[in-house]
DNA sequence: TTTAATTAAATTGCGTACAATTTAATTGCT
DNA sequence: AGCAATTAAATTGTACGCAATTTAATTAAA
């Protein structure tokens, strides 16, 4: 009989649970962001959609809507509606009703936001640096959890 | 010339983030724990500090504190006291100041925080099993993601 | 067509996260 | 002993996430 088995609970340790270790390092990638974002005035999720939306403006015309944005990031109109709100706040983007479809909200860059990228990939770079990252590794394990997470969301139909 | 090099801006990409990975790896699968934690009636959060007291009563006798538990979780007291406030109307522990240190508050499981473990184990079984989840890949990602974190961890002094 | 079903955002309400401050208790220093 | 520094929780305030509902606009159906 070997120790594991004197432990028919292990499956409930802390250690044990990938989902409490996602869980840690989700946030504490987030707050290695903090001192980028603070630099840029954006919150986390903020930068994400500053992303999206950055990307998006490759593939014109099409402005994206919350509902897209949504798909992207994985969030719904009660996490987007409010965030998008203190972007246009700040200047970032405008809101406005698509006129072929009253339902729907387009989201269209200013120019401030369009420039804000511009400082983003030298805060970057400092910050890989700082923390001497390894960007090989990085990209191996972004490309496990990504495959965990396609088969994840492929259960979910 | 290859490809790569016309799209100097790639780190930018949402798709090349692993952070956006592992954030939307965290909450897929807290969202995919949802169903046994609404039997169990507990947030997330509260079922991960129900595993930290369920697992210090292995090690007797001295009670965990609050700081004791924001060290296991990686989350502060502004975090926890209204969680466990919450735990504790729910009848499942009980927070006392210690007598020898005011200024701590011990956490006690009652009877029925002991007891909500037993309905844990099946319940997690029926979860891994409904969705196929290959257990030796579950491991192993848990170990990398182990990995990567302790790095990370070890940066931040 | 007019009504029912669907859809996109917004809203409401609750529970985190986390920075910053406050309160109260303990320790360390002189 | 007396006072400053430290420590543990609690509190305050902001911003998510997300379930559930609501509102308004569009589409589908009878």
């Amino acid at each position: 009989m070997t120790q594991a088995s004197l432990h028919a609970d292990d499956g409930l340790q802390l250690d044990n649970q990938l989902c409490f270790k996602l869980y840690v390092a989700s946030r504490a990638v987030i707050r290695a962001y903090k001192p980028m974002l603070d630099q840029l005035g954006l919150t986390y999720p903020q930068y994400l959609a500053m992303l999206v939306l950055w990307e998006w403006q490759q593939q014109p015309p099409a402005l994206p809507t919350v509902k897209a944005l949504g798909q992207r990031l994985l969030l719904d109109s009660g996490t987007l509606t409010p965030l998008l709100k203190r972007l246009e706040q700040q200047g970032l983007l405008q809101r406005k009703r698509s006129a072929s479809d009253e339902r729907e909200v387009h989201l269209a860059l200013t120019p401030a936001g369009c420039a804000l990228r511009e400082q983003v990939l030298p805060l970057k770079s400092q910050l890989l640096c700082e923390r001497g990252v390894d960007l090989d590794q990085v990209a191996a394990l972004r490309s496990q959890v990504g495959v965990l997470l396609d088969q994840f969301m492929a259960l979910n139909h």
